[in-house]
RNA sequence: UGGGGAGUAGCCAAGUGGUAAGGCAGCAGGUUUUGAUCCUGCGUAUCGAGGGUUCGAAUCCUUCCUCCCCAACCA
């Protein structure tokens, strides 16, 4: 994948530079640090094709790290799916570490800060603080509790710890600057209390840890060189040296110490990606769970059928940079689309069956028809078997067809795929005057596909025999919203206004051909002319569920829209 | 009336003073038993705007404009 010409993003070449310099005596070690109280979604993957192609790039390898400080909101069940999503996308961690791992040496490094007068217990309640601490414009002031002694700080902290007080009641501090321009800095929580169990240590602490205090220090204590984070935690980044730079005699930490970068996450057109506007789809019912094939999570898509390629090659073609962005879906459909082209067996599938009767073939008549698997000859043949009762694509008929169309209409001949040609000859309507029935005639001489006297058709469709073919349900799957960005509402405009109630499609005619009967939840497939498909895990032997993945380009609807 | 970032074609994104890579999308044509794939060709990008420095600026200086993030005991 990587080509010598290609050009490096700005995360490589500040590796680069650390490793010419010598900064970290040469060695790179990136983490990616999720908290498991949600799914991963592809913004995530990003992150992951990042930090762990960065470690896999530099030969150092990446930890998963769940972030596991806030018990209120973290379940076992998340470290479990976020663990089997990493894999999936075929990333190898070089230890899987919690933050709770380290609470004990957290908790000796905030009684340092004390010791050292750099944190401090505040009595002041959540609204105090808040007021206390100013807003844009005005300047914070100092809590009074905020030279609190020495002594008095560490014996409230420790009885904090043993759970003497309610949870509110105090919280460590470090003391910084309340008049900073940067609100991260003005005397930040270091420690709150919860009286919370946690899914890893139980009822042992009551005490947890907050995010900026936690990271830098669990990115210290692992040796990580380039902790690297999304744009919104940059103002972060003066408090995540902070905790770290006063280990001033390198008692806690060794040298040098970790360094955090940022870049932009990703956004991608209509759809929303925050773990939070997640939930409240499926928690509201507009999807039928965090693994919906509409879903941007990564289950979502392992689902629909994206393959851990396609998302690995995703995330390389967006790039990395630092600006906002919002990506187009089509670049991640083209992405899908590209390695499923290489890689998915062809099948003819028909969505929308339309009966054909080739009123020259006898009944009980059946030609076995060898069919290629896939343009590249490697994949393979089968057979398939053509009879009087066909079913074609009702879109593959028109009664009144419009300027090139190369497909069937009244008097007009096509091939059949791998089969042979036909002729509609009459066209059978039921009494509201739905076209119900096509009666065709073959010409014998064209088995194979092409007719001996050098005539030529334009168009080739998928069929099935009707006998032999098995019953299928197929979920059509479109965009979860119309708007290209949901969050972007007008004045008091909610997302879900967006919402598009023609997301899903559900197809309960369809008419597979015999080879597709068992397929696996999971195998992935073209359907000839029609898109790539994956079995959904509902599929049961002899009645598979396919879900669309994506359509195959079609030049036609664009060439149609033209007129 | 604070702090931190960002502005290169429809969407991403290289470029780091020497005269604008690449990908996606789009358009046109060719091949084709998938209107797919594949192949070929196609973009005057006022490099957010103005001013300046320089032989030379997307790159340096300056003024301005626009957009994003920050005021959870979330991460």
């Amino acid at each position: 994948m990587s080509d010598a010409s290609k050009s490096l993003n700005f995360l490589e070449e500040l590796i680069e530079a650390d490793l010419a310099s010598g900064t970290h005596g040469g060695r790179v070690l990136t983490r990616f640090p999720p908290e498991p109280n949600g799914y991963l979604h592809i913004g995530h993957a990003k992150s992951i094709c990042l930090n762990f192609g960065l470690g896999l790039k530099y030969g150092g390898g990446t930890n998963l790290r769940f972030d596991d400080t806030n018990p209120t909101k973290e379940e076992q069940e998340y470290v479990d799916a976020i663990e089997a999503d990493v894999r999936w996308l075929g990333f190898d961690w070089k230890a899987v570490l919690f933050a709770s791992d380290y609470f004990q040496t957290m908790y000796d490094y905030a009684e340092f800060l004390i010791t050292r007068g750099k944190a401090y217990v505040c009595d002041l309640t959540e609204a105090e603080i808040r007021d206390y601490r100013g807003n844009f414009h005005v300047p914070g002031k100092d809590s009074p509790y905020r030279d609190r002694p020495v002594e008095e700080n560490l014996d409230f902290f420790r009885r904090m710890k043993a759970g003497e007080f309610p949870e509110g009641a105090k919280v460590l501090r470090a003391k910084i600057d309340m008049q900073s321009g940067n609100m991260n800095l003005r005397d930040p929580l270091l420690y709150r209390i919860r009286h919370a169990e946690h899914h890893r240590t139980g009822a042992a602490w009551c005490l947890y840890p907050m995010y900026d205090y936690a990271h830098p220090v669990e990115d210290a204590l692992e040796g990580v060189t380039h902790s690297i984070c999304t744009l919104e935690f940059e103002d972060h980044r003066p408090l995540y040296d902070w905790v770290l730079e006063q280990d001033v005699e390198e008692q806690f930490f060794k040298r040098p110490l970790p360094k955090q970068f940022e870049f932009a996450r990703l956004n991608l057109t209509y759809t929303v990606m925050s773990k939070r506007r997640l939930l409240e789809l499926v928690k509201e019912g507009h999807v039928k769970g965090w693994d919906d094939p509409r879903m941007s999570t990564i289950s979502g898509l392992r689902r629909r059928g994206y393959t851990p390629a396609a998302v690995r090659a995703f995330a390389e073609k967006v790039g990395v940079a630092r600006r906002a962005a919002l990506s187009e879906v089509a670049l991640l459909e083209g992405a899908i689309r590209e390695d499923l082209e290489k890689a998915a067996p062809r099948r003819m599938a028909v969505l929308r069956p339309l009966k054909v009767t080739i009123t020259n073939l006898a009944e009980g008549e059946a030609h076995e028809l060898t069919l290629a698997n896939h343009p590249d000859e490697g994949f393979g043949t089968r057979q398939v078997t053509f009879t009087r009762d066909l079913y074609i694509e009702r879109d593959d008929f028109e009664e009144v067809p419009p300027k090139k169309w190369f497909r069937l209409a009244p008097g007009a001949e096509v091939r059949l795929k791998g089969a042979c040609l036909i002729r509609c000859e009459e066209v059978v309507k039921d009494a509201s005057g739905q076209v119900v029935e096509l009666r065709c005639t073959w010409d014998p001489a064209s088995l194979g596909g092409d007719a001996p006297d050098g005539r030529k058709v334009k168009g080739t469709l998928h069929w099935v025999s009707a006998v032999h073919a098995v019953n299928a349900e197929v979920r059509l799957y479109d965009r979860l919203f119309t708007a290209e960005d949901p969050m972007d509402t007008p004045e008091g405009g909610d997302w879900r206004a967006s919402l598009n109630p023609a997301s899903l499609e559900v197809l309960t005619e369809a008419r597979l051909e015999p080879s597709l009967a068992d397929a696996k939840p999971g195998d992935r497939f073209q359907f000839e002319r029609l898109g790539y498909f994956c079995a959904d895990p509902d599929s049961k032997p002899g009645a598979p569920v396919f879900n669309r993945t994506v359509a195959l380009k079609d030049s036609w609807v664009k060439a149609e829209a033209k007129g």
